[in-house]
DNA sequence: AAAATAAATAACAACGTTGTTATTTTTATG
DNA sequence: CATAAAAATAACAACGTTGTTATTTATTTT
């Protein structure tokens, strides 16, 4: 048998209306009694009853996260600090791995007090209610009917090319997966574009597909581009699997990291340390971004005032070894 | 307003417990007023109060999956195939990505029906009460205090050796991760070895350390056992990553696969088919393992009776093109 | 057609909380 | 030291279900 505030209250000698209100530390309730109660409820190892608290309180503090697509390493680091984040909220976190729709069921039934979605806003197909959503995605052309959580990949990418520019290179490629169909590459693609017409570096655009995000698509890319007859001195990787591909490819033929090309990757998370060569990275500290993420979603939930629909975060440049300046070129 | 069996025993023009009752298809009513009821309430739009008839049930038809380390694809591929095998039952998963003591404070708090657990049986610290488990891991030589699904690495061993013996190989190397703490990498190196002997290929027996379970590590592990002077025929890698790092430095070596050197993989995963060489493997195959886990643990709060602690499943080779015979030795 | 039985529905008490209202106890006030 | 005011506690009605018991209605049986 489970322990209930009727128990404790028999034991402690008071109502247990009383329990209930010592329990949520109300000021109704003298410091005496109240010390008295928390004591017999803790020996009693008393654990309140989430389904008749919700059943009152029509509240659940809990947050459902959608994450349909589990095989990518960032957004497994991301998950894990979103996690983390929740842990000094009052809300817990739920995960689904489902499809949405199978996803968002789940999230009904029970009855979170909010959801977050990885992806585009048209993930969302069906009705969320008038549960609240919050999107870390793109924030893209068309308005969303959910507030979205931007990484701000034009800006990361200005960053990069800022970056490597203030270390004089000049021909700095960009090798990454174009995919009009995921708004998330494209941004990229179009955001280092962008910034090579910003510092007067039209001509030397030079765009890799790697056709697909894993690390071996990096790895083919990069030995395709080194079979070109001028070579850029400097790369930009559109991930963290790409990034590793390029490393790999650069090693094996003797290139040397950073004394020959320079390597930026997007994706700003911890592991970008432990690569072989350190990489230096842009885009928003995964940290970051998981308060961020966090934070909106209860901000949300709380505030009856309508939230900025679009949140664009800074990205930051960790400079680490496998940036330097180019080298002498004959 | 959220619509519940009172509105729809006012429209209906039945008593609440009527309603109750014919939306749980009871025998009790009439088949025709079973009928007006379930229309109004599906134009009404109800949905049941979860946390209500939680509350009257004492039962939640709710699994919880602790999963601590989510960055391994295979066991995301695991986790994505227990998240299905769980549509075709009556119950729904949520997963935890926390620590073992945390997300053991999540499900109780969700007061879950059951819980699956990824790893030793040890890593479960704190108490679970009375909540039943199920681990995946391995059953080892301590008996644990858990029913354990254990995929059984030895057999799958025995089961790659096997296959290469008959294709003619004798010189049969084992690439893995070499660490005493993991119980189930030791197991996959004893089952190698084992079954080795099991064939009087002792003398045979080579054993190289990729010091991790990256595809990197697989690649370097092959790039030291190319260097020595007597290779082997034949190469068993001990995951899916490391198996993707030894043919990639086979291929860049020039060695052929499987002409001049064949593959066998541990885990069987549908993503086995889709590499470089599409890889012979040996091992569960991920949706059995997942049908398993998830049938065990329903098993296991649904029946009183004791369910038998370990059960080692079978593994499955299956015959792809990265084995074939040995290259004729001059 | 009245009495006995069966079938269908209604009434109501749980389940474990919270929050509001009613009562008791304590403290302050004249 | 009675009395008013304040503080502390108790009582009780929700919340939306389920399952048990009580009541009504329909169907047999004599």
């Amino acid at each position: 048998m489970t322990v209930t505030i009727k128990d404790i209250a028999k034991v402690a000698g008071v109502s247990y209306s009383t329990v209930s209100k010592a329990l949520n530390n109300s000021p109704l309730v003298k410091e005496i009694t109240k010390r008295k109660i928390l004591k017999v409820a803790a020996e009693m190892g008393y654990e309140p009853n989430l389904a008749a608290k919700q059943l009152v309180r029509k509240k659940t503090d809990v947050i459902g996260l959608m994450w349909p697509t589990i095989e990518r390493i960032v957004l497994a680091t991301l998950v894990t600090n979103i996690s983390k984040a929740f842990e000094t909220t009052s809300y817990s976190m739920i995960l689904s791995v489902d499809a949405p729709e199978t996803a968002m069921d789940t999230f009904k039934k029970f009855q979170v007090d909010g959801m977050i979605v990885f992806g585009e806003s048209n993930s969302i197909t069906v009705s969320t209610e008038n549960i609240p959503v919050v999107i870390y995605g793109v924030s893209g052309k068309n308005e969303s009917a959910y507030p979205i959580i931007d990484a701000n990949h034009e800006a990361s990418m200005q960053k990069a090319v800022q970056h490597l520019v203030e270390l004089g290179h000049r021909r700095i490629a960009y090798i990454g997966h174009l995919d009009q169909e995921d708004a998330l590459q494209s941004e990229k693609v179009e955001g280092y574009e962008k910034a090579m017409k910003h510092f007067k570096l039209d001509e030397n655009i030079t765009i890799i597909n790697s056709n697909g995000l894993n690390w071996f698509d990096g790895y083919t890319a990069t030995d395709i581009m080194l079979e070109q007859d001028k070579r850029p001195t400097a790369i930009i990787g559109g991930s963290y699997d790409i990034s590793g591909g390029i490393l790999r490819a650069l090693q094996e033929k003797g290139v040397q990291v950073p004394e020959d090309i320079s390597i930026v990757s997007y994706d700003n998370i911890p592991q970008m340390a432990t690569m072989e060569v350190p990489m230096t990275c842009a885009g928003v500290p995964v940290d970051v971004l998981a308060e961020e993420i966090v934070h909106s979603i209860i901000e949300r939930i709380e505030s009856d005032e309508e939230i900025e629909l679009v949140k664009k975060l800074s990205p930051t440049l960790t400079e680490r070894e496998s940036t330097g300046p180019p080298p002498e070129i004959l």
